[in-house]
DNA sequence: ATATATACCTAAGTTTGTTATGCATCAATA
DNA sequence: TATTGATGCATAACAAACTTAGGTATATAT
């Protein structure tokens, strides 16, 4: 991520939350969607991306799938059971903190 | 902060609103507010907590002055002006990250 | 006495991200 | 056809921001 647009913590949340809805994803195209959905104002960094899905396949959460097109080299990324589970609590830890911020910064936003 | 309650880098943020609001605050009362506005959810790690505040002091965002109370020393912290603007500017930053939480995990969070 | 709350502090280690690279394919265009 | 920008992956050195695990001391309640 860039210029502190994330914050130290939500990157692999977000990669969860992305897989688990769109079943399988490979990294350029992830940081694609996170641009879409964030109207071009969050730009994932490929240093920070690459070690995040690394990581979480290391972790059992992910698995990894290499699959040429055309002459080059695609890595798909699905969630495994145990990262489901996982997304989920992620998921819900996020959202508590996103409530937290409210609480403490007086927040313009409310539950909808 | 205690078990990822809070996200990396949103600290120092929280720290500067509470002592905007409240004019200015020391260390332990600090801890306390954020227990009180969270239900007792947010508790403040001291090993971050210190640290963080001697940054934004070093950083020209707070001044300190120690004050005795009975036996006991309190170490009040204040805003300065140029911690102002920078108060400013970290919480806008924070509510644009929440406002990137909401689009990227589907929010239930909407503007109220 | 002993535990809990108040009140501050730091050092070692970890996690996570930034910055700066490197390599390669493909499409568009000057 | 040479170059630029997009696609697509990767790592290494460094820095920021924490966690963990202590340390010191006073005050209050049991």
């Amino acid at each position: 991520m860039n210029n502190s647009q994330l914050y130290k913590g939500s990157l692999s949340t977000v990669l969860l939350k992305l897989l688990k809805e769109n079943g399988r994803m490979y990294g350029y195209e992830l940081t694609q969607k996170v641009k879409e959905l964030t109207t071009n104002e969050v730009v994932l960094n490929e240093g920070a991306l690459y070690p995040a899905l690394h990581k979480l396949e290391a972790d059992g959460l992910l698995t990894a799938e290499v699959v040429p097109v055309g002459n080059r080299m695609r890595k798909y990324y699905a969630i495994t059971p145990k990262g489901q589970t996982e997304t989920e609590s992620r998921i819900a830890e996020l959202e508590e903190f996103v409530k937290h911020m409210q609480l403490l910064l007086g927040a313009k936003l409310s539950l909808g």
